[in-house]
DNA sequence: CCTCCACAGCGAAACGTTTCGATGTACATA
DNA sequence: TATGTACATCGAAACGTTTCGCTGTGGAGG
């Protein structure tokens, strides 16, 4: 049976309260503090966490809800958060939403959020699926912080924090980098049109042709919407065979993926055929003698950042003055590659 | 504040002990059932887990403790065991080592073990960097069950479970396809010597080799040791200018991706100059034309039975008759590509 | 009719912590 | 000397569950 703080007081002859006053980081005389370390290191004594949390209705877990493990942009987030969580000493509660269909996903989702809010989490992580965010109301009226990445909610954008990269500057560089080797005949292609992220970043994409006075051709922003990646690849295809386009800007990790795809079925070459940009590394590393231009999110800012105002939060709100919502936007980097020829 | 069961006994005028009961799947009247039922709706009770674990000892968390989160292939399982360990009531508690140098990982490994046990978790789920298994001594005396995925660790084999595929027959398979192609002149890259998994790949290919009454040169088998990614791609350079292999099997991921690295450094093209066979769906579905011959390791059917097992030592241990560890080897399956040429 | 058993239900005592309000001491100030 | 203050310590009462051992009831078996 593990000891517990009643045999350090016994051992002491301290009381309860001076002991657990200690253990919280108060202020006893010297030469108890001596004495109780002496006891804990003696007795092996461990707080019991289940016992504190009773009383305190704090877990020190946090929840990081997320949508399928699917690529190395998230997982690399997902492991500064774990690290920087734990080294505030809070767990990091890992559910993701099952993986189907975005309905099914979205669907998930709140099943997700309410797996977590059982088993009790002091605060929530979230990579949001339901872009309108009714996932998030129960823990919000529970008083349990929220923290966003990636993506940004609107409607609750007073009371959640997030963490997001400037999406609207990324795209804009990415298209420059594009506009800059001569290119005007360019594909787009963004994720649906209710997704956040994806309309700032056709935003940038546009702003970067308006400023040079070029027309927006509304038919070469594509918008994937909710299609499966089978569906979307075909579509890539069939834009490609329409429009035949000099150069692609693909604006994340699986349109990157299925963009490569689709010329390879086309049977058009990097860069010689057609010029690429992508996303979060896609094809920037695999040995075939194409590197892709790619926009770069900074994973371990994103992620500490978020465990950072995780972890302030939740203190701040366990002092009883609560923090007002955090809104953190990092600036992505655009890593040169060769897969854009200059025209 | 949220309802307890006080206020259901409250409410329907029975005992604590006969919600609890009830609660906790026990058989009441059907009347009292009801009461019970409407109850805990009416007041939207939740059980408190804090006082739960406080009583029974028993968390409802089991860590998963992992090097860092790198490729594909870990995170398809740990997304597995994640949703099968909920749908069995488990929370994930997620704890990876830090990156770094392998000594670094095998360090951070024993803090990330102490923190799981720290914060209380039913049992262990871990992928080990140690290979002696050290950092599992202490959760073994505490009497919390442990499963090992894709590694096995001889010395503890008699006490904590594992999950791993069959190494050997992977292998095996794999060098059949490049020996019934033709190829003689192979070279084969396998992790660490002190590795379980890489030694028992490297015995599946060397009796490939054998079977067929070809010599095996151990020149030609590497093991990469403890070397960083970017010395081990100049030793894989190195081997290639020295023995000009035909063909190479890499038997990791890691591996496979520092293969065509070092083929494309080389100038060398696959398959017409070098065929391959790797591991883990690297080079599968990159649109680049070549799709690589690959080991597929069964990841859902891998995290699947790890959550099976862990769940049912858990359940068993807590009625008080703990199971004996569990070991299941599941097959492997050699994913067809274009990357290697008949000669 | 009596005995016995199975079964619901019950109260109370834990589980190990935190925290409130009170007590005692030492020392500075008037 | 009397008074006030700061501070370390303390006991006891929670926090919300599970579980042990008991009681009462209804019905089967003799």
């Amino acid at each position: 049976m593990a000891a517990t703080i009643k045999d350090i007081a016994r051992r002491t002859g301290l009381g309860l309260a001076t002991i657990s006053k200690y253990l919280n980081g108060g202020h006893v005389l010297p030469q108890n503090q001596a004495a109780i370390e002496e006891a804990v290191r003696a007795l092996d004594y461990k707080v019991n966490e289940a016992a504190r949390t009773l009383k305190t209705r704090r877990t020190g877990y946090v929840g990081l809800v997320l949508p399928a493990l699917t690529n190395s942009f998230i997982m690399e987030i997902v492991q500064q958060i774990q690290l920087d969580l734990r080294a505030c000493g809070f767990g990091t509660a890992l559910c993701c939403s099952a993986p189907g269909t975005d309905s099914i996903r979205r669907q998930t989702e709140l099943e997700a959020i309410d797996f977590v809010l059982k088993k009790g989490v002091d605060g929530i992580i979230n990579l949001p699926q339901n872009e309108d965010g009714v996932h998030l109301l129960k823990p919000l009226e529970m008083g349990i912080p929220v923290t966003l990445i990636d993506k940004q909610i609107p409607e609750l954008a007073d009371r959640i924090s997030s963490v997001m990269i400037d999406n609207v500057g990324a795209a804009r560089t990415a298209a420059d980098e594009l506009l800059n080797a001569g290119h005007r005949n360019i594909l787009a292609l963004f994720h649906g049109e209710t997704n956040y992220t994806g309309r700032r970043r056709a935003e940038g994409f546009m702003d970067a042709l308006r400023q040079r006075g070029y027309p927006v051709d509304p038919d070469r922003i594509i918008y994937m919407g909710t299609t499966s990646s089978a569906s979307s690849l075909d579509l890539i295809r069939e834009k490609i065979r329409q429009f035949r386009p000099t150069a692609i800007f693909a604006a994340n990790f699986g349109l990157t993926s299925r963009t490569l795809e689709a010329l390879e079925a086309e049977g058009l070459r990097v860069p010689s055929d057609v010029s690429v940009v992508g996303f979060d590394g896609v094809g920037v590393n695999d040995g075939y003698g194409v590197k892709l231009w790619s926009v770069m999110q900074p994973t371990v800012q994103i992620g500490s950042a978020a465990a950072q105002i995780m972890s302030e939060q939740i203190t701040a709100a366990a002092q009883g003055n609560p923090l007002p919502p955090q809104v953190r936007t990092l600036q992505a980097q655009l890593l040169p590659g060769n897969s854009v020829r200059i025209i």
